[in-house]
DNA sequence: TTCAAAATCGATAATTATTACTGATTTTGC
DNA sequence: GCAAAATCAGTAATAATTATCGATTTTGAA
C-alpha cells in the first residue's frame, strides 16, 4: 500500500487516480476512473479521501472560480491557467524568479500556501469561437 | 444611474453593497445586505447581476477554495489571504516588484486575469485554538 | 410623447455539488 | 486471535447556484 495514502485500499486508488493524471480533474471524474478499477466504491468514499488528502497536505485543490473543485496531487508550487469557457486547467510553468519572490512573500508573511491562477480562453475554445 | 451598473436599480444597488465594504463577501450577504436598501429584491436577481458584473469585468469573483463564492469590486491586480478556518479573506499587500512580475506573465502569455490566494490561520482563530 | 421590443424583475422550482448519517466491514496493534 | 479504531457503501440531507416564467420596467425609434 502506497506510503502517502495507507489505511485503506480505496484512499490509495484514489490518490493514485488523482497522481496519475495531469487533468486536474474534479471529484466526479475522479470517481468515475476509480469505479473502471472498483465498480463499487462510493461517491462519499471519494470526496472523504479526497478532503483528508488535502488535509495532509499530499493533494491541493486548485485555486480558482469552478462549479466543482478540481484536484491536483502535484503540491510542488506552480500556477495553473484555467479557461473562462469550457474551464479546464493547465500547469503554467513560471519563471524561477517569480516563483522565487512568491515563495518569498509567503514565508515572511507566515502563510501557509498559496495559490496562482492565471485566466485565458484556451486554445481548443478560441478555434471554436472565430467571432 | 452608476455609469458601470447601468440600466437597473437592483443592478446599481448590488454594485453599491459591494464597493461599499472591504470584505469580500458572499452573494447571501450581498443579498442581506441590499435587502435593507430594497427589501423585496430576489436572491435570484442578485445573482444574475453578480455574474453579469463578472462578465464585463467591472467585479471579480475571489480565487480560493470556498464552499460559496466570495466577489470583490476592486479589480485592480492584488493578491489575497484566505483563513483556512473560517474561510475570511483578507486584501494582501504585495511588492510593486512581485506585482510587476505578474503582470509581465500575465500579457507575454496573452492571459486574461490573475489571481494571487496565499492561504494562513487568521489572527482571530489562531487565538481561539491555543493548542 | 408613444409604444413595441428588449431587458430585467420577483418568486419559486429544479439542479448540482458536497456533507452527514448508519449499520456493516476492514484494518490495526497488542 | 481479537477488541478497538478506522473506514466503507449506500442513502438521505443540506446548501449554493441556476433555470423558468409571467409581470414589470427600461429603451430607443417614430
Amino acid at each position: 500500500m502506497c506510503m502517502k495514502t495507507n489505511r485503506s485500499v480505496q484512499r490509495d486508488t484514489v490518490y493514485g487516480v488523482l497522481a496519475g493524471t495531469k487533468s486536474h480533474p474534479t471529484a466526479e471524474w475522479i470517481y468515475d476512473e476509480c469505479r473502471k478499477l472498483m465498480p463499487n466504491i462510493s461517491k462519499g468514499t471519494v470526496y472523504r479521501n479526497l478532503a483528508l488528502l488535502v488535509r495532509r497536505g499530499d493533494v491541493v485543490k486548485v485555486s480558482g472560480d469552478f462549479d466543482s473543485a478540481h484536484y491536483d496531487a502535484d503540491v510542488s508550487p506552480h500556477a495553473h491557467a484555467v479557461c473562462t469557457v469550457c474551464g479546464a486547467v493547465d500547469d503554467c510553468v513560471i519563471s524561477s524568479e517569480l516563483e522565487r519572490m512568491l515563495e518569498e512573500e509567503k514565508d515572511s508573511c507566515g502563510y501557509i500556501g498559496c495559490g496562482v491562477t492565471f485566466t485565458r480562453v484556451c486554445d481548443k475554445c478560441r478555434s471554436k469561437h472565430i467571432d
